[in-house]
Order: C-alpha cells, then structure tokens, then sequence
DNA sequence: AAGACGTAAACAATCGCTTGTCTCGCACAC
DNA sequence: GTGTGCGAGACAAGCGATTGTTTACGTCTT
C-alpha cells in the first residue's frame, strides 16, 4: 500500500496542507502539530509523490548530463563529479548518451525537456544550434564544454589543452625528440580538433612539425591502423601523441605486437590521464585532464546561472597539466624502421 | 514559452481530451481532426509535461539501475545494456551509485520509491534486506545479482561463475601449474565472496590448493598489499587467481615493478573481461562474465515480472567462459623466491 | 470589555494530463 | 418515421502535492 499526504493528514489528525508545510518547513508550525505528523508519516511510512510534487511547483529537482558513451571512462568521473555535486544539493540527475547518434541525440534532449530538467550539461560535442535551442527555448539551462560561447541560458566551459601540450612538447623535447606523430581523435569531433590544432601548433613551434599525422575512432581498436601508418614511414618517429589515453593504449598496444619497445623505440604521450593509463604497462605519460572538476564545474555553473535573474551564462577556464610516466624516455638514437608492414597490420586476436 | 495541451487543443479548436487522445493513440480519432492537432503540435513545439502524465496514470516510464561505482568499467556495460534495453521500449533510467556506502544506499532507494519507478535493478551487493522491502513495499519490482532468491516482486540473475573458473583451472593445469595463488575481492561483497570460493573449490579440486589466499578492494592499488603477500611466500606460485580484471592488471603492474615477468615466471587469471583486459601488457587471460547481457537481462527481467498479473519474480542464469590471452603461459620450471620483499613494496608513483 | 492583532491550521484552487461517461449527430433498419 | 447503434468528441472528475487566502481562537491593548 502506498499512501498519500491526505492518508498521514487524516491519521494526524490535521489537513494535508499542514502536513506539506511540516515537511517542507514552508510555514510556521506548532511544535505539538508537527511532532503528530511526522509520527504519522513514520508510521504509515510515507514517501511523498515527486511527480505531484512537481507539477505543483512547476519545479523539477532534475539536471541532465549528456554523454557519448558510457563505456569511455572519460566520461566516468565527469559523471561522478556532477552526480556528486548535483546530489549535495539534492538534485537528481538523468543520465542519457547518445553513442554519437544524432537521431538519439535529438530524442535525448526532446526526454529532458518533456521531464522538465532544470539545467543540462551537454558533454559531447556532436550536438546542433537547432538542438541547442530546444532547451533553452523551453527554459532549461545549458553548458556545454568546449562548445559555444556563453550566452543567455548557456554557459562554458573551456579545457585549456595548451598548457599541458606545451609542458609535454618541452618534456619530449627536452629528452631529445625531434621527430613526432600525432594520432588524433575523430574528425568529426570539435574537441578533437581543438587538441589536434594545439598538438600541431606547439610542435610546429619547436620546430618539430609532426609527421604523420592521422586520426582515429575513439571508439574500438583505437589507433591500431594509424600504427599502421607510422611505421610504414621510412624513418619512424620517435614519440607518437596520442589524441587521448584511450587511443594511446590502443596504440601502444599495437606498437608492441609488432615488436616496437616502449619508450626504448618510440615514446607515447596520452591526453585525459583516465585511471587506466596509470596500470598501462608501460604507465602512460599524459596530459591530465580534470574530469571530476569538470562534471563539478559543470554543476555549479547551471546551479549559479539558473539562480541569476537574467539566467545569464559564464565562462569557465579548466587547466591542464603534465604527468610524467614511464611511456617516455630519451629519444633513441637509431634508425628505426620496418620494412614490411605486415607485423604491424596482424590483428590483435 | 511553454505551452500545455490545452494550448494545443485551442489552436486545433478540440478539447484537451482530444489532443491526449491524438498523442497517445488511445481512442480512434478522424484523420482530419488528428492532423489538425498534430499540426497544432508542431506549430506550438508542445512538449507534453511527463509529471502531469505520471500524475494522471500513476504510471512512471522510471526504472532505476543501481551500482556501486560509477568508474568501476565493470558496471560500463551493465548500465548500457540495461539503458539500451529500457530505451528500446519508451522507458527512462535514473542511474544511481551508492560509492559502497549504505547511508547512500538508502536514500538511493528513498529517491527511487519517491519518483515512483516501476522497477530496479541492483546490481551492488552490499544492500539489506530492510531496504528491499522499502521497494517491494511501495510495489516497485526489483532485480538482484547473486542475491536473494525470487519471490513476488523479486527476480534474481545469478552469474555461474563455476564454469568459467572451471575452464580456467583445467586451462592453466593444462600448462603444468601446480601452485596458485588467490587475491579475491573485498570480504564485504556477496559475489566476492562467491567467486573466492568457487575459486577454491575448483583448486581443492584439481589438488591445487592455493597459497596464499587474500582480499582487497575493488577501489585503489588493488592488489598491491597483496602481491606483497605474495611474492613474501617461500616459493612463489606460478599462477595467480584474481577476483577481478582490476584487481589482475594492479596486481600485474605490481609484478612488473618487482622484477617478476608475466607469464614467464606468473601466470595470472583475470575476471569480467572489461575491455581493458583486451589493451593490458599482457593482454589479460580472463575469464569473462556477459556484463551488458546482465544488464539487458535485468531489465527483462523486471519487465516481464511487472507484466503478470501476480508479479512473481523468475530466476535467470548466465553463463561465464575463459578468454585465452597472453597472460598465461606454461608453468615455470625454475624455483623463484625473492629474498626480500622491497622492490615489491615499493609504491608506484 | 471590545477591538486589534498574531498565530496556527483549514479551505480550496491549481498544476497539466488522462480517462470514464455522456452527448450529439448521422445512418441504417424495421 | 421513430428507434437503434455507433462513431467522434466534449465534459469533467480525478491524480497528489503546493500555496494564497481565509478562518478560528487567544492574547494584548487601551
């Protein structure tokens, strides 16, 4: 039996109206009445019906959090920051991803709509402007991360990747590396892009224009074809950045099947710093990221954009910094080279 | 602005009850007046407002999924699976993680009988049995994992991990090991504690007792302390049995540092196969447990229990297998001690 | 002693949607 | 021509909470 605050209120002896004011504390109430009521509600133990509750108020106690996909453990501790942030202050949080489906996307934001979500926080970057409208439109509250400048309703927050790419082109450098690779992540995603370029400019200004320079999915397999394509080069690079953690140990993965040590050979450098690159065998160097703080940020800013009169958004600037691993080391000194491809295109069973 | 249904049914000049009816295909409509009232949708973007609709039906679209850990990649494909599953037939998630504290756990609950879902999934084992009748109470129909047997409103999936262990004994006997060592999980946890002891009843078995056997969390440095344990021992096993794919690749990480070759001088056995066991150095030798089919599983589960009349929950099994990877190999011949336990104790950085 | 005032709680409208029941109008049958 | 049946929609009563307004009852003032 599931009861309703009529039931307590009969059962306490006053109107439902002054039990809703005992458990919101919305009013002032007599310490005798209140202690009645809320006997009645352990009693009858009483859980109070959120959805009446919010079409009362016209208020709904949920955020939503858009991500590509769950199974990227980047996305892992985005979600726990803002879980975590949301929870404190006694907001829910539906989680929906769109494993890169725009159609799902679409769908995704049409449910937090019709849910009435307060704010959302959009953390993968294949979403459209006519999308993006829809929320705000509606009212609910945006942020996005590296993605649209803020605005009413939409706020942003920007991971600044140059930072850490340059402590860890002068770290390659300093170790003697001349010769890079770059394997970034899908052409098709902004943030991808952004490290890309940042990748590219701070090489180029060391004077170490990387080649090749390839992408890849972020998804299976990560990098094993673009290891193809760097040691079919004729001189083989001596460190290989990775677009992410993710791919680097697929990359690495792949590397040493085809009997290319690391650091020994080719030193590996990630992005994101996931909890996996530190049990990589090597541990991966890379260019933290952090995540945490970022599902947290992203909770505070729609927490404190939403509460503003004019709901207006604000910028907000993440950094990012080296850690050094085992993945790099001096830059070798010989000449490396395969002349057959094939080991390095045997598939990993 | 937002508008309501009767917004809408003023634009199409019908009442409220018609454009609900045109919307929800629940009463046969004119063609002509179900256009209108479409159009009239389309004109106005009406999002219809999902806690009025709960309200009205008493019916709530919500199952809950609750985990443990968010960043655990074991419940990764659990949640997609069971999302996946839930999306395909209209339904919305609430994802929950009780980061292995009971006080959460509870309001975890509280949370999930207040926004009136219809059923969850727990997929944590560290949860009492006064919380589970909190749900069933309020009719919400649950589904565990290793946990509980069936009853009304309660369905349980049980993993057989015998078969899988089974498979990896016979596996590993067949490369001539002898002496094993177990690190299972934390004692606190019921599947844990499973494992461990089809661990050692499968070892018993094959006259392969092992020594030593320890515990550790699922969480930091799993396995660390313990391969400490291990390679403390007089003679070194040659193969270990861990309770997890975490738990192996720290405990691998922690061989490495200490000098030990994998599977040279160890073997070790893994469980869940995460995809990281894929992309670790050795690719990890693991037995693995059908992670996003325990999720779809679940969901069918409470879908199926919630459509009887008597809501009677069912008992489902799934099945576990060995994945041959690199990180086992043929027993060692040689006698291998270490005289002191430093290297091994040697933290990583 | 009568009015003013403050406090504590009840009343009742409302949120937006669903759904059982009723009405209206038309076609068909006898 | 009246009765019957039926299709298409309107009406209105909820669902379970919140909240502005009102009421009842003391107490304080003068």
């Amino acid at each position: 039996m599931v009861y309703t605050m009529k039931d307590v209120a009969n059962r306490a002896g006053v109107s439902a109206a002054t039990v809703s004011r005992v458990l919101n504390k919305t009013h002032f109430i007599s310490e005798a009445t209140s202690k009645r009521v809320l006997e009645a509600v352990g009693e009858l133990n009483y859980y109070k019906n959120i959805h009446a509750r919010r079409l009362a108020t016209g208020q709904s106690d949920l955020f939503g959090l858009v991500i590509s996909e769950i199974a990227n453990p980047y996305f892992s501790e985005v979600i726990r920051g803002f879980q975590a942030a949301a929870w404190d202050r006694g907001f829910d949080v539906l989680l929906l991803n769109t494993e890169y489906d725009p159609a799902r996307t679409q769908s995704v934001i049409r449910k937090l709509v019709e849910s009435d979500a307060r704010g959302v926080a959009v953390m993968t970057s294949s979403i459209d402007d006519a999308t993006t409208s829809t929320l705000t439109e509606s009212g609910v509250g945006v942020v996005f991360c590296n993605f649209y400048s803020p605005r009413k309703l939409v706020s942003n927050i920007t991971i600044n990747y140059r930072r850490g790419i340059l402590e860890a082109i002068q770290h390659v450098a300093a170790l003697g590396h001349r010769r890079a690779a770059v394997i970034a992540g899908p052409e098709t995603n902004g943030t991808a892009m952004n490290i890309r370029q940042a990748l590219l400019a701070g090489l180029k200004h060391k004077n170490m224009a990387p080649f090749p320079v390839t992408h890849c999915d972020y998804r299976v397999d990560a990098g094993a074809s673009a290891v193809r394509d760097i040691l079919s080069v004729t001189d083989i690079p001596t460190v290989i950045f990775c677009g992410s953690d993710l791919i680097a140990m697929g990359v690495m993965s792949a590397l040493e099947e085809a009997g290319v040590k690391i650091p020994e050979d080719v030193s590996v450098v990630g992005i994101d710093d996931i909890s996996f690159a530190f049990l990589a065998r090597p541990p991966l160097t890379t260019i933290r990221v952090p995540r945490e703080l970022l599902g947290v940020t992203a909770f505070n800013a729609l927490d404190k954009m939403l509460k503003l009169k004019r709901r207006l958004g604000a910028k907000y600037t993440l950094e990012t910094e080296l850690a050094v691993r085992a993945s790099t080391g001096p830059a070798r000194k010989r000449r490396l080279a395969f002349r057959s491809t094939k080991s390095a295109a045997r598939s990993r069973s």
